[in-house]
Order: C-alpha cells, then sequence, then structure tokens
DNA sequence: ATGAAAGCGCTAACAG
DNA sequence: CTGTTAGCGCTTTCAT
C-alpha cells in the first residue's frame, strides 16, 4: 500500500480511501491510484485492515461438524457459505470426528483467528467448552442439538414432532405392530425420535411392544441384524420406523434380503441419495438442512451485527416424503 | 497480551515467549504467565502474529470447489482438511458454481486473507485467473482436471485409462455393442472418458457405432431419455458405459423402466452412496477422492514450506468396483 | 534469562 | 478533498 501511495504520488491514507471505497478523493486521484495498485499487483491486506479497524471484524465464519465429507454436515457447510457469501464473508470448515478433545482444538483454533462467529454441530455430552466460548463474546449458534447452556441459539429439526405423524400414517394403514430401529440414546435427536415414536404410538392407540423397539444401533450392519432378528420374530413387525439414516439403509438391506421389501412398510429419518430409484423407493422424513444453515447463518450474522436480543431456538419442520414404501399396507388391510 | 504481561509482571515480550514455548523464559516466570493467561481469559491472535512474523503464514488453506455440497466435492475437502490438521492449518472452503466470475470473486477474497496456499477445481474453460493468481505467488494445486498453464500443480485420477479399462472388461464377457452416455464435452474429464472409450473400443476389436455415443447429457433426466433412445433402437446396445454419476442414475431408470435391468450390463463412472443396494448392485470406477485431496494438501503445504521444484501433475489411479450389473454377459452368451 | 524499541499493513482520529 | 500521527497485537532485533 506503501508503493502504491508513492506510485501515485499521494498519501497512503488516501490509497486507503480509494481501496475501501469511502467518499473524499477526487475522481482524477482515483484513476491514478487505482493504476498504481493495478501495475502492482496490489492486493488488499483484510487481517492487518481488521486488526485496525474498530469493529475487529474478520469477515470469516468458523463451522464446526462432526464430518465435512458426511453429505449431512457438507449440505450444511453449504447452505452457511451461501447465506455468508451475500456479506462477503467466508467460512472455515472443521469436522471434529465427534471427539470433545478435537471440537476444543477447533474452537481455539478458530478463536485465535479471530472468526466474527461460530456454528457448531456439539458432540454429544458436556457442552461445557462452547459455554466457555461463549461467554468469551463469540456469537455463537448451534445446529442439529440445542444450547444446553444459556446465551446461544440454536437451530433444530421437528425430530419428535416428525417421528410422531410418522407413526400415525403408518397406523392410518393398519399397522400396529410397528417397530423402532434408532441410533444411540446419548444423542439428542435419537431421544427426540424415539420420544415422537413413544408419543405416536399412543396417540395411535397402539400397544408398544418393547422388544421391537432397538436403540443403540451404530452403522448399517447393526441395524440389519436387529432388523433381521426381529423379522424372525414369531410375530413380526408389519412396518419399521428407522430414526437414522444409516440405520434405514441396513433395515432396507435385511429387507431386500428376506424379500419382504414389498410386504413391510418402512419409513426413514433423514433423506439419502437415490432412495426413490430402490424398489419400492423409500419414504423418508427429509430434513431441509438448507434452511437450518440458511437460518444458524443468519442468526449468527445478526448477533455479529451487534444484535442482542434473547438467544433464540428455531425448529425447522421437517418433511414427510412419500414414496411407497411407508404406504404399504398391513396384511389384510389391502 | 499487555495485560497479562501486566499481570504477571513481566514484559511483554516474556509472554510472547511463553505462549509460542521459545527457550528463554524461567520455569517460574512460566507458571506466572500461564496462570495470568488462564485467569485473564487471553487468547493469542494468529491474525496479528502472522502480520509481524517474517514468514507471514496465516496457516490456512483455500479451498475452491463447485459446490461444496456435492459429495465429490465434500470429500475432496475433507481429505484436504484432514491432512492439513496435521500441521494445524484451517481450511476456508468456498463454492464458485463453476462461474468464472465468482471463481474469481473467491479468488481475491481469499488472497486478500493471506491464505497460505490454494486448491482449486477449477471452472471449465479459460485459467487466465488461476495463473494470475499463482504468478502473484500463492502456491496453487488444480485438482480434478490439470493446469493449462505452467506452474501450479496438478492431481487428477485415471479418466482415460480406467475408461479403457471399463470397456475391455465388457468386451471380454461378450459385449460388442457398447453404448457410450457422457457429460458435456467441454469438461476436460468428460473428454478423457470419452477418449478412454474410443481407445478401449479399438483395442478390443469393437466397431464403434456413431448412433451409440451420446454425450452433452446434463442430468439425470436427460440422460435417462437418451438411454430409453438407444434401447429403443433396431439393434440396441447390451452394455452401456455412462460416464459420470448423474447419467448412470439416469440410465438407470430407464434400464429399470423397462425391466431390463438383469439383462442390459451397465458400468458408471463415479461411485454413489447405495450403489450396492440396487438390484443388481452397480459397477463403477471409483475415484479416490481421500487420495486426491490429501495429494493435493500435501503438495500445496510442500510448496508453502518452500518447494521449488518442478510443478508436478499427479495421476492417481481409479479403480473398477465389480458389483454385478458391469459383470452381465452378453445376450447368448451366459 | 529478560526487556525496550521498532514496525508488519492498515485505519481512527484529527488536523490542514 | 488530502495528509499526519498514533497504534491494533504481535514479533523482530538488539540490548542488557
Amino acid at each position: 500500500m506503501r508503493d502504491v501511495a508513492a506510485l501515485a504520488g499521494v498519501s497512503i491514507k488516501t490509497v486507503s480511501r480509494v481501496v475501501n471505497h469511502q467518499p473524499g478523493a477526487g475522481p482524477d486521484v482515483v484513476r491514478r491510484v487505482r493504476e498504481a495498485a493495478a501495475s502492482l499487483g496490489y492486493r488488499p491486506n483484510l487481517t492487518a485492515s481488521s486488526l485496525r479497524r474498530s469493529d475487529r471484524r474478520s469477515a470469516t465464519l468458523g463451522v464446526v461438524v462432526e464430518n465435512l465429507s458426511n453429505p449431512f454436515d457438507a449440505a450444511l457447510l453449504r447452505a452457511v457459505e451461501e447465506r455468508a457469501s451475500r456479506d462477503g464473508v467466508l467460512v472455515l470448515g472443521a469436522s471434529d470426528e465427534d471427539d470433545p478433545r478435537r471440537q476444543q482444538e477447533l474452537l481455539d483454533s478458530l478463536a485465535s483467528r479471530r472468526v466474527d462467529g461460530l456454528v457448531v454441530m456439539p458432540v454429544a455430552g458436556d457442552q461445557e467448552a462452547l459455554h466457555v466460548e461463549r461467554q468469551r463474546g463469540t456469537p455463537m449458534v448451534l445446529v442439529d442439538r440445542p444450547a444446553t447452556f444459556a446465551g446461544a441459539d440454536s437451530v433444530t429439526v421437528t425430530n419428535r414432532r416428525s417421528s410422531c405423524e410418522v407413526v400415525l400414517e403408518l397406523a392410518a394403514r393398519g399397522h400396529r405392530d410397528i417397530a423402532y430401529l434408532g441410533d444411540r440414546e446419548t444423542l439428542w435427536t435419537s431421544q427426540e425420535r424415539l420420544a415422537g415414536f413413544v408419543e405416536g404410538m399412543a396417540k395411535a392407540g397402539c400397544r408398544l411392544r418393547e422388544e421391537l423397539v432397538r436403540t443403540g444401533l451404530r452403522g448399517a450392519l447393526p441395524a440389519e441384524r436387529a432388523a433381521l432378528e426381529l423379522l424372525d420374530l414369531d410375530r413380526p413387525p408389519t412396518a419399521f420406523y428407522t430414526a437414522q439414516n444409516l440405520v434405514t439403509v441396513g433395515a432396507l438391506q435385511a429387507l431386500r434380503g428376506r424379500g419382504l421389501q414389498h410386504r413391510v412398510a418402512i419409513v426413514g429419518f433423514d433423506d439419502f441419495p437415490l432412495a426413490d430409484l430402490l424398489d419400492p423407493a423409500v419414504t423418508v422424513v427429509r430434513q431441509d438442512l438448507a434452511t437450518v444453515g440458511t437460518t444458524a447463518a443468519d442468526l449468527v450474522l445478526r448477533r455479529v451485527e451487534g444484535d442482542a436480543t434473547d438467544p433464540v431456538h428455531v425448529v425447522v419442520p421437517a418433511t414427510l416424503v412419500r414414496r411407497g414404501s411407508g404406504e404399504l399396507p398391513a396384511p389384510g388391510r389391502a
């Protein structure tokens, strides 16, 4: 910048004004400065600028998720990025592998880069680290699971309500022996989905058979095994509600293995690519990650702008996508 | 940092030494400084540090892809992130939507934040903007398509060779009327895959029927239509090579629509989730994005460290994943 | 082993 | 309209 000023024959401050499109620079001077900048290949240094500026903004957000290659997390990152880019804000994306230590490292790393705000999908368990970071002043929005401390905004989806609706739909088609396959119950989303299932069964007047409820399924293989076991019962379920992506895949594999894919209904939570290419196409509850991400970005950017109103918990509706597998009627009820 | 120094009763420089684990600080002083830092909630400011430091590093890389929510791009970002995190380097991820203007904006934006290096999946067409940025000194690695200018490293996969192999495999199972469905030919990868297809047909001694080669297919729907047209020919193909993700999906839909999924062979380029859940499971050429990303990150980080050897073009092998759909024999050749 | 002074690239606050 | 001075938080260089 000094060099540009010298070449253009003006003061360094004038260059600053031109670069930042501030008023108070003659049109002729502007041109000379621009030329000088171009010929020297000058690039403004945003880090130096933000160091000195009074707002101290880095025009950068941090996004911490479990794994950026997870389509779920990627969609979220993308949505945040899209919203942020409208304000010229860039996004530092990072994966914590659901490891609290790693999450802490990333928080420190992002804080030392002075990100303006954080969008975090918190690791299961204690949120103390996030609380501490928030108290240091960093605007923060939690996604997927709500904050267990005061001060941060949260954006989640209708895990419970949508799960309840799924059960009611299945019951409306005559199903009464409905099985629940879910992930670890340490996850807030799993708890909510199970709660919604239980609620739905009650509302539908279905007896909840304990042996048809299986949780703690981590990945497709355990889910497949669990589904096979249920199918081998004397009185097997006529419908499955699979409350997580990979669990759904495992259950589908089980049904296919038994040749029951057209006889046993199944609804999954979380959409997945090609769900409509299977036979029958798979009915799912779809989370609107784009809305979740955009909302989260909106919130955090607003906080960055100084909005100090009370923290909010936004709940984005998930939608039931009927494709066929969830609309199979109970036997003898065609 | 000043406050920490005051509280600990030492000079600001001493605090700097402690924070950076530099020698020249008494064990007692170290403890006092650490305590003061903790009690004040001090966070080092990496941006201020990098501004003053002689290496001028920001410990940040920029990754520019088409769309971060694309599983392909997400896997790449994740791989770069993983490699970078081992050096304490964070990653700014950005989507250019295959728009040259947007790519330029992102380059400027990343440059103004003084990223140490760039990993770029270049937009189709002119690479002049990248060339300019590279000449300004930013280490840069192109992925997916090679650089058309001197100075940048590239990492691609064996588009051509793998395509050739696919054809030879199909031919070995008796197929001679093999169709090619591909994306736009303006894309380097598409060109390579088509070239490999042509090469394979020649090597296998198959006559290449022009009417069985369809390119410019953008997305699943056009691909499905094209596939249906080919299936309606007097002498339809007995095998498909679909050279892109969505094209494969479209062709699968066409085969399923005609009930031919067990009679006509199909091999796709690019793996996709649940490819093994379809019936028959889909044989694909899988790109090893993890290796591509890690390699790219490796290269760019090495350049950041000062490696000034000649630019390289690394070609990562893609692997044929045989799942069934590609192993269907030609009719009358069971 | 510790500290004082200078300055990275830039902008706030005040002159002219 | 334009320039001068000071200083953001930190590290360099050189002293002590």
